[in-house]
DNA sequence: AGCACGCCGACT
DNA sequence: GTCGGCGTGCTC
């Protein structure tokens, strides 16, 4: 009997790759296993287990397995369905679905190392220089990688020169698999065996007179080690008083020994018996309405304005579930997994919390994952962005999505580009788990499933504590320039009322989502504005650095003083970001202190969460930010909240910006108010009677909805229509124009309506890549399968075509 | 995705 | 003459 395994690799292949096993491998081995093969020129890869059988591939021979690398599967059948139900929906291959799911630690790669012949021939007379330089250095070293061959010859192309080395009989190469995954290793000390009986202590004590410190160390440890459980280094070294040194002493000696064990990376908070979750009726009702729609087996979808509760009510459904050991995922965007949240969680559930989150490292992460493998009868939540949908679930039992509206759901590159709340609906189907939205201002989509009675609808619409709603304040910032009445980007009426909120201690929260100084550098003579030479977009001015930067390509040079078109000094700003609005705000508030929250301040692991702390320490009067601001912080006492120009998230050419300008201003909006203070909302446009912003204004979701519905209606769009985009991208305009011109016409051929373009996207050329798009829109009678059949089948004989097979096409699939 | 092979221009 | 640029093809 013949044993073969078909295995995903992480490689963006849209085949699995068989390879045959032993009698005894073939027993161990199992679905959902790592496996380290070989692939290609002589490379090991991880991959995974899809499916054992006995059925021999005709058109070549299998290549036997490397090893097997674990005794258990580190993805369950649940999760391959899933990677399955995604690399069909989405359009993409299982092995881009396993990179995005197995985090990094897991997977281990092979590295090709030279080491010395064992039976070296003496010939090395005939030698080149450079060979000579190799086979030296291998006498120091027992072993060369080939990065540093490259780095001891000083040159890129080292190959042939290895293979003529290998020939010659002097060195061999080898595959070595490294393990990336280190667990944390702590150290400890007990005292030998030798001395544990109260009776050999005293003889060593007294062997130690002379050594005080020693002595008082073996004490110290003998009354720490009281089970006999070993003691870190640490914590003697802390309760003792003494040194490294002389814990290093007592090591020469014999009289302690050390050893090291492993410690987990995940940190719990502490569970805090007395805090007490108080529904008050609001929640009550919407917590009774939330289950009956379990109940009924359907998906329910929480409209909870800002700040009514809606963490109260998670928190009682993730209490039932753990209760009965179940597990539930708790997702969140990406930014708005603060510790506040994961705080609070803690709180009450203690070690049953687990965090998953991309700013966690390589080591965090597979413990994460582990630790969901091992503990499996446990009940845990896992608070996480996107990513966490593809941990090794057990027995899912609850999902709550936060924030379902938020459009970094949607992976945008590279694939699989998936959306977590759909996908995380399906994971949800799979296990039958209970599935709850939450949002302040639901997506469309969400909102007219709700509409039609698939999703049961909840609405929360009082904020706790009777907080009442912000008042909304639209500057016409047209008519204060025209009047004179503006400081730099602020109007009078921002001006008073940021004074009149600092003046009564509150806080103040800037809103301008654009970060750097100003995007674009103009001169007044000649119109002239620097241009990225790779992209088609202007180069954005960055202040802290007097940099020119593209945010496409990162290319980035000094500023220069004078025009380069023209010569003349007559350079200006136009437009503005966050480091402007910081600087203008510096000098309008000098008294007080700004800070500003945006991607160039938050980088570090923790920097988050420092600005978060200043500014509920109050160390902070006025926080500067980009959306960043906007989402999940609890600030007790913003006043004021400014928009300092709306426009920008009005104008964005994409069928959502309405809608997202609606929902980003009702968050900053949120932001704002506390129970005996009405907050205060300016927003500074130039539309202000633009309807989306009078819909923000008087907190009109229902509008916002039916104006927005109909639109997409009209003009064939989400939640009516489904949509798929195709792009296109090749350094030559021509080849693109040509193949999105051959792609666009075979689609058009196939589903006959709905094909449009190939037309250039705003901004035609990134990285010296010309892009094209096709847009398909789908109706909601037509077939979606047999629609990404046709496709499908279209790009299969694209890459037929040999003029075609360069240019690169990513298929996006329910794109944002 | 990697990585080799093969074909071309530009330098020690 | 070699070095390294990129287009092309293959990986069980």
């Amino acid at each position: 009997m013949l044993y073969f395994a078909d295995v995903i690799l992480p490689l963006p292949l849209k085949r699995l790759f068989t390879y045959t096993l032993d009698e005894e491998q073939a027993n161990e081995l199992h679905k959902g296993f790592r496996v380290a093969v070989p692939f290609g020129k002589s490379k090991l890869y991880t991959g995974i287990v899809f499916k054992i059988h006995g059925k021999s591939p005709t058109a070549y021979e299998a290549k036997p397995i490397y090893s097997i690398l674990d005794d258990g599967p580190v993805v369950y059948d649940s999760q391959l369905r899933l990677w399955q139900w995604i690399s069909d929906y989405y359009m993409c291959s299982l092995g881009e679905v396993m990179r995005a799911a197995i985090p990094g630690g897991l997977l281990l790669s092979s590295e090709t190392v030279l080491i010395k012949s064992e039976s070296p021939s003496a010939d090395t007379d005939h030698l080149s220089d450079n060979e000579y330089l190799i086979y030296e250095a291998l006498g120091y070293q027992s072993q060369l990688s080939i990065e540093e061959v490259a780095d001891i010859l000083n040159k890129k192309q080292v190959l042939p020169l290895i293979s003529k080395l290998v020939d010659k009989g002097l060195v061999n190469v080898q595959e070595q698999l490294r393990e990336k995954y280190k667990p944390k290793l702590v150290r400890y000390v007990q005292l030998h065996h030798s001395y544990r009986s109260e009776h050999q202590l005293k003889e060593l004590l007294e062997l130690l007179s002379q050594a005080p410190k020693q002595r008082e160390a073996v004490l110290t440890l003998f009354q720490l080690q009281g089970d006999r459980r070993p003691v870190k280094v640490k914590t003697l070294i802390e309760t003792s008083g003494s040194s490294s040194a002389v814990i290093k002493a007592l090591i020469d000696k014999v009289v302690i020994e050390e050893l090291f064990l492993e410690h987990s990376r995940i940190v719990h908070g502490e569970k805090d018996e007395s805090v007490e979750v108080n529904l008050n009726p609001n929640q009550t009702a919407a917590l009774t309405s939330v289950k009956s729609g379990m109940e009924e087996g359907k998906i329910n979808l929480l409209h909870g304005v800002t700040s009514s509760g809606k963490t109260e009510i998670y928190i009682r459904l993730i209490e039932e579930s753990l209760e009965n050991s179940k597990q539930v995922l708790y997702l969140v965007p990406e930014i708005a997994l603060t510790t506040q949240l994961v705080k609070r969680l803690e709180k009450r559930f203690g070690k049953q919390v687990l965090v998953f989150h991309s700013k966690y490292s390589l080591n965090e992460r597979v413990e994460v994952w582990q630790n969901l493998l091992e503990n499996r009868e446990e009940g845990t939540v896992v608070i996480g962005a996107r990513s966490a949908i593809f941990l090794p679930w057990a027995h899912l039992d609850l999902i709550i999505v936060d924030e379902e509206h938020e459009v970094s759901y949607k992976q945008f590159d590279p694939a699989p580009r998936y959306h977590a709340r759909d996908t995380a609906i399906v994971l949800g189907k799979m296990f039958g788990a209970k599935i709850l939205l939450g949002s302040a201002t639901p997506s469309l989509e969400s909102y007219y499933n709700a509409q039609n009675n698939k999703y049961h609808y909840t609405a929360l619409k009082e904020r706790f504590n009777n907080v009442l709603m912000p008042e909304m304040e639209l500057v016409d910032l047209s008519d204060k320039y025209k009047r004179k009445r503006m400081t730099g980007h602020f109007s009078d009426r921002l001006i008073q009322e940021i004074q009149e909120a600092l003046d009564q201690r509150f806080q103040v929260i800037l809103f301008q989502n654009r970060r750097g100084f100003s995007p674009i550098i103009e001169c007044h003579t000649c119109g002239h504005s620097p241009q990225c030479p790779n992209c088609d977009v202007s180069l954005t001015y960055h202040q802290y650095k007097n940099q020119l930067r593209c945010h496409y390509c990162g290319f980035n040079r000094p500023v220069m003083s004078n025009c380069e078109a023209c010569g003349n000094t007559s350079l200006d700003t136009k437009g503005f970001g966050t480091e402007q609005v910081e600087e203008e705000a510096k000098t309008l508030f000098p008294n007080h202190r700004i800070a500003r929250m945006d991607l160039d301040t938050t980088r570090g692991k923790y920097s988050f969460d420092r600005i978060i702390e200043q500014f509920e320490d109050k160390d902070i009067d006025i926080l500067v930010g980009t959306q960043m601001v906007t989402k999940g912080l609890d600030f007790r006492d913003v006043k004021l909240v400014g928009v300092l120009n709306a426009d920008g998230l009005l104008n964005f050419p994409d069928f959502r910006s309405h809608e997202r300008c609606f929902q980003l201003l009702s968050q900053v909006a949120g932001r704002s108010g506390r129970t005996d203070v009405r907050g205060k909302v300016i927003i500074q446009t130039f539309n202000p009677y633009h309807s989306i912003l009078q819909q923000v204004s008087s907190n009109d979701y229902d509008t916002m909805y039916k104006q927005q519905l109909e639109d997409r209606y009209q003009f064939h769009y989400p939640p009516i229509y489904r949509i798929v985009k195709i792009s296109l991208r090749h350094r030559q305009i021509e080849r693109v124009n040509k193949a999105s011109d051959w792609f666009a016409r075979a689609l058009k051929n196939a589903l006959r309506t709905g094909v449009l373009g190939p037309e250039f996207p705003p901004i035609a050329r990134i990285r010296n890549q010309y892009h094209k798009n096709i847009l398909i829109k789908i109706a909601p009678a037509q077939s979606l399968t047999k629609t990404k059949e046709a496709i499908q089948k279209i790009e299969n004989s694209f890459l037929g075509i040999k003029d075609f097979r360069a240019v690169r096409i990513v298929i996006n699939v329910d794109s944002y």
